[in-house]
DNA sequence: GGGTATCTGTAATATATGTTACAAATTCAT
DNA sequence: ATGAATTTGTAACATATATTACAGATACCC
């Protein structure tokens, strides 16, 4: 299937957009296509916006009004369904015969999203060493959380995992302030403690990035950056093995913004017993 | 292909329809759905009738209006777009980039020899729940574990994830004994805990399942099963993504072993968690 | 904390849109 | 061919729509 060019647009520009773009880029985003085709008054009621916002919005995306943004809609839509009138019936299911297909095109998508992203903007944020590093993610999640603290604490300081107790992330939660970056690992099904957190952190100023699925956690409204991992690998269960490559690519392009200071940093921490990871060791022996 | 309700209803009246009807109708299904997306005007002189013509037409459908009728046909659309989502990308390695082609080799060769592996010999030894299952990692891996853990406790009970800390894992070990499962993810470098707690384990007639790297922990030599997943995707840092996904094919595998019994234990735990914490995070300042 | 810049909603406005009424054109039966 | 029935286009109209200008609100930076 065709990717779309416009959702593309949006996700990609996530960053600059403000506010009420983001409520409006939310609501297209959710109910793709459909909301694009109805009146802007009607998108901007559903989005909580006013009408202004939706075209200082689509502005914002590069188009020169309202109806040209459905212009482009109505074209896209229509690739869609003449590239989906050719295809034979063949080919929807997926998951039980080739399971490497489908991680590998799983993947290579993901890898593509994440390396088209604004890697390097991120990299260069994680990589400021003023502020200090949150990592936290949901019940399944915050085990991605682990290896990105556990990789980023060799790269830099004041990189600190916050536990899944709630009681303790609410603890934590009172010295948030505005020089702290925050790190959301969020999948579906959505932790609404991390949505949670994510508000009250933002509500301090704090800077919040998020790793998500492709649908998107509430935890992305507040987030300056989001890396975005497809999770649907079959139909069983969803997959953090996407997930786990954004943030590794993630973690290899702080590496080399980090240079370095990161390589002495994580010679000083080589005599730590069993602490060793290998992240300068390279492929020769442990 | 997804069957179009007002193409098909078109098609079925066409016999009633008078020739500006058709000539719209022509128009309409030619270039289905966007022809349907313009506006009145724009569909009627493209079809080269009269506004009026139009109405008339989609009255004739049943419709109430002209908007009533592009309401109906983006909710076609919404639905085809969602039906359409879950569809595979088309191109397995079309423009792609040496990170991206690293990844999906690495988990194709990965996913490929767990494959190939006993995987349902694996899965029907996890899937015996008259044994205890212990799941634990090295120091970057027990995120595996945690992930893993996290999974099994939907499918079955008795499911344990040990902690990182040494001298816990060491009390742990007094009480593990034939009945027991041992799950232990260890990849390079190699965690000396978690190559004690399996010889120890081992001793103690447990049974032993490592999850490592091509190169094989020390763990591997007490196990009756091994996992292997490629570690090195690009020189930087090794990688523990190929890892992840075969733990998500030998879950896939014993979720298909527990079948519906697992399903009725899925559901009783869905609803439990989280509770408290939106009660400690969500009553912040507004 | 005060000044600046940015963002957002309200209200006014010109335009476009769908609809209706009616008359002209076409079709069909006799 | 002629009149009745049906179909179609023109023009007027009320409404909805997208857009702009402006001012209040908010966030940001020294």
């Amino acid at each position: 299937m065709v990717e779309s060019q416009i959702a593309d647009t949006v996700r990609d520009r996530w960053s600059t957009l403000t506010k009420s773009d983001r409520m409006v880029a939310r609501r297209l985003l959710s109910e793709y296509p459909a909301a694009g085709l109805k009146t802007l008054a009607e998108l901007a009621a559903k989005a909580g916006v006013s009408a202004p916002s939706v075209i200082r919005f689509v502005k914002k995306l590069g188009f020169e009004s309202y109806p040209e943004f459905q212009r482009e809609l109505h074209d896209e839509i229509q690739a869609s369904f003449e590239q989906f009138a050719e295809t034979p019936a063949s080919g929807p299911e997926v998951g039980s015969t080739d399971t490497e297909l489908a991680y590998t095109q799983s993947i290579g998508k993901t890898v593509q999203k994440t390396l088209d992203s604004d890697v390097a903007g991120l990299a260069t944020t994680i990589a400021r060493t003023k502020s200090s590093v949150l990592c936290l993610g949901g019940r399944v999640s915050q085990a991605l959380a682990m290896i990105f603290h556990a990789h980023l604490l060799r790269l830099r300081r004041n990189v600190e995992l916050v536990s899944t107790n709630p009681v303790e992330r609410a603890e934590r939660l009172m010295d948030v302030g505005r020089s702290d970056l925050v790190i959301l690992f969020d999948f579906k099904p959505y932790d609404p403690t991390a949505a949670s957190f994510a508000r009250l952190a933002a509500e301090n100023k704090a800077t919040i990035v998020c790793f998500t699925d492709f649908e998107q956690s509430p935890v992305a409204e507040y987030a300056k950056h989001i890396v975005l991992a497809d999770n649907r690998v079959t139909g069983d269960s969803p997959s953090l093995a996407a997930a786990l490559c954004s943030a590794e690519i993630v973690l290899n392009e702080v590496r080399a913004k980090v240079g370095a200071s990161g390589r002495s940093r994580s010679r000083s921490l080589s005599g730590v017993p069993d602490a060793a990871m290998g992240l300068t060791l390279g492929t020769g022996k442990a």
